[in-house]
DNA sequence: ATTATCTATAGATCTATAGATAATGC
DNA sequence: ATTATCTATAGATCTATAGATAATGC
C-alpha cells in the first residue's frame, strides 16, 4: 500500500530521474518523439538515451539495435486499427457505410490520441525498407478493409471509376489528414473527418445522416 | 550543327559517363532520387556523387552543403503551383469551384509528372527544420489558396464546420494522394482527384459537372 | 545469482576543406 | 586565366560490443 518508489533491480542510473515507466517503454517513448521530430537516421542512439537519462550503450540491453525500436513503434501505430477493422467485417448486421464511418472515427481518434503524433512514423522513408515489411503488410490490410467498405458504400458512378485499392488508399489518406492537422495544432473532430470519407464515396448529407443514424 | 559532344571546360571526370545535363542539374536529379528513396539524413554526399560519376568532394564546387541541395529541390516542388494559384485568384470571371478544380488538376499533374516522385520531399522530417522555412511558407500560401477557393465553393453546411485553413489542409492533402498512388504504381487521373476535392466541399455530381463545364 | 546499468573503445563512417591538376578560353 | 574536376585528409561523429559494477533476489 506504500507509495514509496520501489527500488529497482540493477545498477542505478548515473543521473537520478525517477520515472514510472518500464525502461523499455521509456526508450520507445523517447525514440518516438525524436523519430517524429528529426527522422530515423538523424536520431542518434545517444539522443534517445540522453532523453531518458541513461548512457547510450545501455539501450542495447533492451533492444538489439536501433531498427528494432522502430519496428515496435510502427507495429503499435497500425495494429489496433487493423484489429478493429476485422471485428467490423465480421458483423453482418452492419451496413458498409456505417462500418466505414465507425472505422474512420476510431482510426482518427487513435491517431489523434497517440503520443507524439506517432502516426507520422509511417511517412519516414526508412519505413519502406525491407526490415519493416511486416508493418507495411498490416497497413495494406487496413487500406483494403477501407477499400472494401468504401466500394460497397459508394455510389455507382464512383464504383465505375475507382478500384478498391485506389479508393481504400484515398480514404485512408483522408483519415490521415489528422496527422498534419494535429501538427499544426488544429482541433480534431473525428466525426467530421469520417463524414468527409463518406462524402468522398459520393454520399450526400442525407445519406451520411442515415448511415450514421443521425 | 554537329552533334559531336561538346568538350567540357574543366578537368575531366575520372569515369567517362557522358550526360546532357549541366553538372548542377545532375546533382539535383541524383539527390532527388536518393532523398525520396532513403531520406535526407540517410543519403550521403558520397552516394549522390557516385550516382553521377564524380568524387564526393566535387559536389562542393556546385553546392555549399548538403542542405542547399534540398532547399532547391523543395522550392521546385511548390513554386509552380503557388504561381498558378495566383493567376487563378486574379481572374474575376472564374467561379471558385472551377478555380479549385483547375488548381487541383494542375497540381496533381505536376506531382504526377515530377521526376522521382519528388513531391514526397516535403514529407521528410528535415523539411521542418528552420533552414527550410521559406519552403514551408510557400506551402502554407498554397494551402490557403485552396482553402479560400474551397470555402467559397462549399455548401453552407460545410462552411459552418470547417475553417479556411482546415479545409485548405484537407484539400491539399487529398490532392497529394497522388504521391502514394504513384509510389504504388497506380494510374493517376487528375480530373478524378479534382472531382473528389469538390465532393469534399459538399458538391454533388450535378454541381461538379456544372462547375467544370461538363 | 540475476538484473540493469556503467565505462571505454573499436571500427566505420560522413561532411567539408585544402590544395593539385587537366581541360578549355582568350 | 578560368573552370571543373581530382586526391588526400582533418575532425567529428555514430553504432555496437566487451567487460566492469552496483543494485536486488534468494
Amino acid at each position: 500500500m506504500s507509495t514509496t518508489p520501489r527500488a529497482r533491480v540493477g545498477r542505478p542510473r548515473a543521473t537520478a530521474g525517477s520515472t514510472q515507466l518500464a525502461p523499455r517503454d521509456e526508450i520507445l517513448d523517447a525514440a518516438a518523439a525524436l523519430f517524429v521530430e528529426n527522422g530515423f537516421a538523424a536520431t542518434t542512439t545517444r539522443a534517445i538515451a540522453e532523453r531518458i537519462g541513461i548512457r547510450q550503450a545501455s539501450l542495447y540491453y533492451h533492444f538489439a539495435g536501433k531498427d528494432d525500436i522502430l519496428v515496435e513503434l510502427l507495429e503499435r501505430t497500425v495494429r489496433p486499427s487493423v484489429e478493429f477493422a476485422k471485428t467490423l467485417r465480421e458483423d453482418p448486421s452492419l451496413a458498409s457505410a456505417a462500418a466505414l464511418h465507425m472505422l474512420a472515427v476510431r482510426d482518427v481518434e487513435t491517431l489523434a490520441a497517440a503520443p507524439h503524433n506517432i502516426g507520422t512514423l509511417y511517412l519516414l522513408p526508412e519505413a519502406n525498407r525491407d526490415r519493416f515489411d511486416g508493418f507495411r503488410a498490416s497497413r495494406r490490410e487496413l487500406r483494403d478493409a477501407y477499400g472494401a467498405f468504401a466500394m460497397d458504400a459508394a455510389t455507382d458512378a464512383l464504383r465505375a471509376t475507382w478500384t478498391l485499392a485506389e479508393l481504400g488508399a484515398a480514404i485512408i489518406h483522408l483519415v490521415e489528414i489528422v496527422i498534419p492537422l494535429r501538427r499544426e495544432g488544429e482541433m480534431i473532430d473525428a466525426v467530421r473527418i469520417a463524414d468527409a470519407c463518406l462524402r468522398l464515396c459520393g454520399l450526400d448529407d442525407a445519406a451520411i445522416a442515415a448511415a450514421t443514424g443521425r
